[in-house]
RNA sequence: GCUGGUGUAGCUCAGUUGGUAGAGCAACUGAUUCGUAAUCAGUAGGUCGGUGGUUCGAGUCCACUCACCAGCACCA
């Protein structure tokens, strides 16, 4: 009979076999409440799971991140419930939890429509108040691919028949409604308090763009309703700041659909850019890359070599002249051998390093298009680094250290680190995986940081580290990536004179810190909503009189900021004080400089911020240090 | 590329069952010279994404097409 260790240490003697939920009354009404499933030995079981040996148990409840997860995964089933209700020809498939929240695919003979969402969503409320129990059964597979044809659900019998026969399988029945789950639930629908469905989109049966479209709902679930009212204001916040939007408010780009794919930067958005660029540059400059250009279309017969024309031919633009095909480069690094390959190289000269801002062009598929988050032509801030299998681990080191430095000074603190290994297609040796997968991860290590292996997930060519930021509102992008290519050297015909007078090919480390230029400055204006630091800000201030009277001496001020090397401008429109503010404001410009009467006649400025905070009156010269000083402490000066 | 949605003045949007386009802001003109997030008045501005069709008549209906949006698939 069981004895059940508890959390705390506790052992709780039985004298006969007892449920999780029981166990729980045990402890207390309140926890057999609030349980929605146990952990029995590692593994998570319903509350209606029988303990009838020796184990270790905890009650989950919705404050654990398990909890969480079995609510979200327990409403996905509760809006399939739903569905089959309102729409019994819809076939069920499969209802996962995801990010915040859960979806679920249907099979249904035409698309969800919005007021489709909203009666679903109703009649989930409708199933909650009736609290109806989710009892877990087991049945013989080939039982239940039969009943599941039976009932006309052909998706839901091809998946189980995907399970090896002679296996049993285990249904969750709740009400009316039967489906295939692994499980645990929540004991029963009462425990779903706070969902909400969010939209509807079409997906690919088992993520395969050759299969048929599939219905998929999404929706968002919580623990309590606080967490999701924050989770709404989260996405609020985010669309408020979505840099489409802010792009064209505070007129930086645009974009339009003689060019899909494709920038106009506008004269502040490509001051911001140039400050990007200029400061990059000094990075490269510091750390023994040589910056180098490459020419925007190579004949074809290069991209055949490098494997490219192959595998990417669809997404490349190609352009052809007096019976010559020519790719316009969809990437730098061919380009990058070419130059390597200019001349003789011996080993003394690696690790070599070439840097570009290379503008690209790819045919990105026009529903992957999305404002200057992917675009079709790009700036890469690419690198690459012809070295020896010895040079890696310490490059890579280095290369770790100079992204952490320069995302610190763009105001990202949180790196993510993700480590991707040989995939099961791959070239090379496995002896030279091995040495390469661990000169990366000694480098991680090396670090000191926390970091996560993506088994499977490296490139045809070689391993890779991925750097990840989070940005101000939580969210994760990935900018930065170094990795190790054993392919392109070799097929572009790279070599060096070793020590020993043969010939080798060197190893090629692509390497990126922002990614791409429109992409980082997409997540740039979404990090800081539009108000950009100091240094990277198109105006860094600007000077606005009260009357007439005080436009020279406003004027004389501005071009003071400008000699000192800022960005200054002087608004002198016959407009008030409060309007120009207002307005300049909006545009999150850093510095309000006012002069009025007061200011001219003690040859002062009074200077404000763009959150409204008053910095008071002071002489220009002051202030022109404090920015100065701003300047150099938010980037490197370029 | 796929599924669904959207496309009206520079911007944000309204346009009832098809009858020949409207608001706010911005712009322009004039008045106002006013101390920390919107001064007042007036003027001008649109082949309603494009092409074709139905109709006496189309921003409103139909077909095709382009772009964008949300997902999916893709991302060297």
């Amino acid at each position: 009979m069981p004895d059940i260790r508890l959390l705390d240490g506790s052992i709780r003697h039985f004298d006969q076999p007892v449920s999780v939920a029981a166990l729980a009354a045990t402890i207390g009404p309140g926890l057999a409440k609030a349980a929605l499933a146990g952990r029995v030995d590692g593994r998570l079981v319903d509350t209606l799971f029988v303990l009838d040996r020796d184990s270790e148990v905890a009650i989950i409840t919705d404050k654990d991140a398990e909890g969480l997860d079995l609510i979200r995964h327990s409403t996905a089933h509760l809006l399939a419930y739903a569905v089959k209700e309102l729409f019994p020809e819809a076939q069920v498939t499969i209802g996962p939890v995801i990010e915040n929240g859960f979806y679920y695919d249907f099979a249904f003979q035409r698309p969800f429509t919005p007021d489709d969402l909203a009666a679903i969503e109703k009649r989930m409320t409708e199933l909650v108040r009736r609290d109806i129990p989710v009892r877990r059964e087991v049945w013989p597979r080939d039982k239940a691919v039969d009943f599941f044809k039976s009932i006309g659900e052909h998706y839901k019998a091809e998946i189980i028949a995907s399970i090896p026969a002679g296996e049993e399988v285990s249904l969750y029945r709740e009400g009316d409604f039967i489906d295939l789950c692994r499980g645990p639930h929540v004991p029963s629908t009462g425990k779903l308090k706070v969902f909400k469905l969010m939209k509807v989109a079409g997906a690919y049966w088992r993520g395969d763009s050759r299969n048929e479209m599939l219905q998929r709902i999404y929706g968002t679930a919580w623990a309590r309703k606080e967490e999701q009212d924050a989770y709404l204001r989260m996405l609020e916040e985010a669309e408020k700041r979505d840099h489409r939007r802010l792009a064209r408010q505070l007129d930086l780009l645009h974009m339009q659909d003689e060019a899909p794919g494709l920038v106009f930067w506008h004269p502040k958005g490509w001051t911001i850019w140039q400050q990007i660029e200029q400061y990059l540059r000094a990075v490269y400059r510091d750390n023994g890359f040589q910056e180098v250009r490459c020419p925007p279309i190579l004949d074809r017969t290069l991209w055949e070599k490098s494997g490219h024309w192959d595998n990417f031919r669809e997404h490349m633009f190609v352009t052809s002249s007096e019976n010559r095909d020519y790719a316009i480069k969809p990437m730098n690094c061919p380009g990058h051998v070419q130059i390597f390959n200019a001349g003789l190289h011996s080993y003394r000269d690696l690790p070599l390093r070439y840097g570009e801002f290379g503008s690209c062009l790819r045919n990105e598929p026009s529903g992957a298009l999305h404002g200057i988050m992917r675009v079709r032509g790009f700036t890469q801030d690419d690198g690459h680094i012809f070295c020896t299998e010895e040079q890696i681990r310490p490059e890579v080191s280095r290369f770790i250290d100079v992204l952490i430095d320069v995302y610190r000074d763009f105001g990202f603190d949180e790196i993510i680190y993700k480590l991707s290994t040989r995939p099961a297609r791959r070239v090379g040796s496995d002896a030279t995986w091995d040495a390469a997968e661990k000169a990366l991860a000694d480098a991680l290590e090396g670090k000191g940081v926390a970091w996560e292996t993506a088994a499977g997930e490296g490139a045809f060519y070689g391993p890779k580290i991925e750097f990840s930021l989070k940005d101000s509102i939580g969210r994760v992008w990935q900018c930065g990536t170094i990795q190790v290519d054993f392919s392109m050297p070799g097929r572009l015909g790279a070599e060096y004179v070793a020590e020993d007078n043969t010939r080798r090919t060197p190893v090629m480390l692509h390497r990126a810190i922002v990614g791409s230029m429109e992409r980082f400055i997409g997540i740039l204006i979404e990090h800081f909503a539009g108000a950009f630091p100091l240094w990277l800000a198109p105006l860094q201030v600007v000077v606005l009189n009260i009357t007439e009277h005080q436009a020279a001496y406003a004027g004389q001020v501005a071009e003071e900021f400008r000699r000192a090397g800022l960005r200054a401008g002087a608004d002198l429109r016959n407009e008030k004080i409060t309007y120009k503010i207002r307005e300049h404001s909006l545009q999150k410009l850093p510095y309000q400089v006012i002069v009025g009467d007061k200011e001219m006649a003690a040859q002062t400025i009074a200077v404000r911020t763009r959150k409204g905070e008053d910095l008071g009156q002071m002489p220009t010269a002051v202030f022109i240090q404090r920015l100065q000083d701003e300047v150099q402490r938010l980037g490197r000066a370029a």
